[in-house]
DNA sequence: TTGTACGCGTTATCAG
DNA sequence: CTGATAACGCGTACAA
């Protein structure tokens, strides 16, 4: 395969010593084994000087553990906005010295059960199985078979397999939050709103958004102006609903349950002859690119696709713990915070305690502390020219 | 790692033959080594019933072949565009049985230097090293260990490594060529040709682009009516140029180094009450996103970066047996065709002839085939919830 | 304190 | 036609 590489009994040569004592030596129990000074030294210069690196696969073949994960998504990998997941994934992974085999799907059960098997004939330490939506799924059988988390995807099915979540429910609590903070007690309408049924197939954000929207709301006591269904969550829907809902009645706030649908909503809210803010705030959820490309620019509560990647592996590498959680042990759920990005789409209704310079938005004390921005934006994303 | 595997042993013990007859049989040369009907079908079977699967560390060890390729990038991997030269890398090699290791560099030379080395001592069947936007690079020195291409870059020093590239130049041939093809004989004008040191470090479209349209113009004896250089490749560097442009002349076509460059000159054209195509016809480069929203839809000369990506691991998987092309072999440089995406932004100005109705441009013979669409265009974009 | 020997699961050589 | 046996590179009981 390459140039031929140096082995541990070429350093053993090399410094005059045992095989097994240069194993030791370079695996850092040298001086538990109380191989003298002298030969240690040797060992390390003599593996220095012939660029000595451990060969993985023979050692995986012997331990049992290969440094490596595999990384399976339905289509993730190499779509705009979600692959932040990867990027978390790989991060993480990189700082713990292990290297990732990534592979889609493209939504194929047979293609998944080969890509795993693939995987566990290479020795991975575990499988991360990444849905680019956050949704129920049904854990493949072939994930047996090793470690393994579910990313951004929660088991329909019973199953002992961990599931790195967003925290949609506390997302919506933000989402209403932030109207509330602003001193929007009233006229409050929803976009998006669909009853479990019309939602995308297994689709979580729309239940469980509406569901911390509802409480926040109802704790609040301010009762909901109006909520617009949209089986689809795009553009035209968002525009279509809002076009709809400003014809019947006249709300001063929108919680759109994704950027999309809000993007909609600026274009129905335009063209009724209305403003964003100024007339109508609206508040999002899932901060994608286009939340920070429309004018005014769009208050959401973001998706933490990078923290979700990168808590995966590392739920992945430190898990097999915490199957002794009592005999019924449920399958850990991990939320990851969405964080909320303030921009410009919602306006200070009422005057309220804090600063108002730092933009709209985030300041009365409402229940449970408000995540802002928090450090795991990434990095920006460029042209290909 | 696993609930305990079925080895090769496994299966020979319970076929009742001897572990190296199994071995035969499985990896297909139990006729060869004239293997008794009998037992070759109670090996099979066995294998089949215990679901074993061949252990591919060990087979690694000891073939010295991993079935696994190595990705490395500077940051293609979760960026939304050129994340196609990843499809295509994953789909060749899912064809062809290997698994793809994928990472990162950030344009770290250390960090890729660490990322090769970890994927050689994961025993890689060879390294696919891939950079964003087509450009030259210095080679790191750890590709040396093993086999690799060059995707999307080519070598800046000597290098015995192969490249896959798009064909810039005959892009150039191919945007210049539907002007013509569309009877625009005059007033064709240049935004974003620079001089090769104002253009971004090391890539190479600005040059080749530059090269092939001056070809293809000089051939049918028509000048160039004005170029505007644009360091930055970005709608704003489009927009200033074209206005400079527009100020004092009037070009009746224009070609656009890219299409960032080209929704700039869009911008620029709409604000001096022109139109496109009416007023003036644009053709591109890139087939980025944005040429899809934009109105008109934008005619542009598609990156192939699917195509790329497949390529690079099928050189990879492929080559070796062309180190032998005379003494002096100099590394071979794949050039993919860069095709032509035809949509709504270049007016037929002569009558030409073919048919009229599909669409303009596509028409009068000029030099060479010109490549239309072609089957590489992947699957669609999705949002994330 | 150091060296010997065995095994991880395969493939491959070489006598029977 | 088949069955020992070695080897790939490393980790580790065990013996010296």
């Amino acid at each position: 395969m390459a140039t031929n590489r140096v082995t541990l009994a070429d350093v053993a040569r090399s410094a005059g010593v045992s095989q097994t004592a240069a194993s030791f030596v370079l695996s850092g129990r040298g001086a538990e084994m109380r191989i003298s000074a002298d030969a240690q030294e040797r060992v390390r210069r003599a593996a220095r000087e012939t660029g000595y690196r451990p060969n993985i696969v023979s050692r995986s073949l012997r331990t049992g553990t290969s440094h490596t994960i595999g990384f399976v998504s339905d289509t993730v990998a190499t779509t705009p906005f979600a692959g932040h997941l990867i990027w978390g994934a790989l991060d993480a992974a990189r700082e713990r010295g292990h290297l990732l085999f990534i592979c889609e799907t493209e939504g194929d059960p047979d293609l998944e059960r080969e890509l795993i098997d693939a995987m566990h004939d290479r020795g991975v330490d575990g499988i991360v199985l990444a849905s680019m939506y956050t949704r129920k799924i049904t854990v493949p059988r072939a994930l047996i078979n090793g470690p393994a988390v579910l990313l951004n995807a929660v088991a329909s099915n019973r199953s002992p397999i961990p599931s790195i979540v967003p925290d949609e429910t506390d997302a919506g609590r933000t989402a209403a939050g932030v109207l509330l903070d602003a001193g929007h007690t009233d006229r409050i309408a929803l976009i998006g709103a669909a009853p479990p049924r019309q939602t995308p197939k297994g689709s979580l954000a729309a239940v469980q958004r509406l569901q911390g929207i509802a409480e926040t709301l109802d704790r609040a006591g301010v009762a909901m102006l109006d909520a617009i269904p949209c089986p689809e969550w795009q553009p035209r829907s968002g525009y279509e609903a809002t076009r709809r809902l400003l014809e019947k009645t006249t709300p001063t706030a929108l919680i759109c349950f994704n950027d999309r649908l809000a993007v909609g909503a600026y274009q129905a809210i335009s063209d009724a002859g209305l403003e964003v803010p100024e007339d109508i705030s609206v508040v999002s959820f899932d901060d994608d690119l286009i939340a920070d490309w429309v004018r005014p620019g769009l208050t959401t509560v973001a998706l933490p696709h990078y923290e979700l990647g990168r808590k995966a592996v590392h739920v992945l590498l430190d898990g097999g713990h915490d199957r002794s959680t009592g005999a019924d042990a449920r399958p850990a759920i991990h939320k990851i915070a969405m964080p909320l990005r303030t921009r410009d789409s919602v306006r200070v209704v009422a005057a309220a305690a804090s600063e108002p310079p730092p933009g709209p938005g985030e300041v009365l004390g409402s229940p449970g502390p408000r995540e802002v921005l928090g450090p795991s934006g990434p990095r920006e994303v460029l042209g290909q020219t």
